[in-house]
DNA sequence: AGCGAAACCGACTCGCCAGTCGGTTTCGGG
DNA sequence: CCCGAAACCGACTGGCGAGTCGGTTTCGCT
């Protein structure tokens, strides 16, 4: 699914210096927008930020909107990166992969609270174009989600359910918690939280966790 | 829970009028607010677009963030009324009065799709005051619908889990797919996706809907 | 050394839009 | 019918902040 997602990030050639101010500049912006609101957060506050000036920042990135987007796209390439690993090392079984990539990404998200925040929300704020992207990135992870899905679903692995409703319903739920947590409103520590919600994953897909699949007590098959 | 929220709206003395074209600003700004982003949405086309004026409108609002926080209000009344109800309809059963809830949230929102794209997006363009709202807002359906699960738990009609981990996660589910529905990335017709999403939250309970408690086939016992 | 390009600086411009204000219309009560 | 207040109008302003631009520094290369 991630096939024609644009290649990453078009690193033209550069030098190391100018290399290391972009990435300064995209993680005060991230800050920034995290924490002031993309409306409010100025360029020349966040040039400020990163140690350097409105020209400097102009130099790297032409309009407000594409820094925005710089942050974004690396973001997903980011969480590309973790997910797909996470799936990679979850082995062939549909569940544990599926598992694997919501965990991966929780996890990820977690790791940088002011970076889901400008996903979750700072996005919309910048007019269709960026909403659009951020929706198509949702879209990738919620297909790569669905697919897993599909097959265990073939495999008799889950309940009958529909893939696609499935998949975005758990990206709804990591979301929600996610963002809840980073707002300081749901107590639990980070670990306990991502052990409950996988339960919860789990077990609204009808499925049982392929590690204790032969264990008898808490089983759930809905198909034979 | 939603006992110390605010007396729902405070209706002071007005001419009938004047109440209708207070209606009309607010059913605009939903509207525009929802279309364009809050930014991007002006004062003066806002007045427009509900026959009025610039200065018409600041007679009944005097800020753009006051406009905004009584789309929200209005909002938040309808999700309150219309949950209360579906909750009372629904008896004394908790999971049934969770389902309940969870799917007259979902109706009122599909009903609404502006609404629900300013509750969910818009409102953390206009700085964390609004935002805060929002969020005690959603805080105080969670509360609702873990107080019902809290009792379904101690009833033993659900698997062991987290009440308010959970309630936030099913929230999180419904606001995603109705957000993906309200974009056109879902295919499904409300009807369908209501019922299928329904499935999901009760099986990641661990409970069975009480209307079909007897009947065998899809149980999905995690306690005995 | 020294040249040219890449990287950077910050004062300035300029359009936009929330909010203001003096004036006008509408309407209920006397 | 008349008065006063509520409701409404729309031209104007004030500030803010994205984007510009002429100039300066840094650095790779020969």
């Amino acid at each position: 699914m991630p096939a024609d997602a644009p290649p990453a990030e078009i690193e033209t050639a550069r030098q190391p210096r100018a290399e290391a101010r972009r990435g300064d500049l995209l993680a005060a912006a991230t800050r920034l927008f995290a924490e002031r609101g993309y409306a409010a957060a100025g360029m020349d506050e966040i040039a400020r930020a990163a140690g350097t000036s409105k020209g400097g920042l102009y130099f790297h990135f032409p309009t407000k909107q594409a820094l925005l987007a710089a942050v974004i796209g690396r973001a997903a390439d980011l969480l590309r990166k973790r997910v797909a690993a996470a799936m990679a090392a979850a082995g062939d079984d549909p569940v544990a992969r599926s598992e694997a990539a919501l965990a991966a990404l929780f996890r990820t998200l977690a790791k940088h609270r002011p970076l889901s925040r400008v996903l979750a929300a700072e996005s919309v704020a910048a007019g269709p174009k960026v909403r659009e992207r951020v929706e198509r990135i949702e879209d990738e992870f919620v297909a790569l989600i669905a697919a897993e899905l599909r097959r265990a679903l073939d495999l008799g692995l889950t309940a009958p359910l529909d893939p696609e409703l499935a998949a975005r319903a758990w990206f709804g739920m990591v979301r929600a918690c996610i963002s809840a947590w980073a707002g300081g409103r749901i107590a639990a520590p980070p670990g306990e939280l991502e052990a409950e919600l996988r339960r919860l994953l789990i077990r609204s897909a009808g499925a049982m966790p392929p590690e204790r699949a032969d264990r008898g007590g808490d089983r759930c098959p809905d198909r034979p």
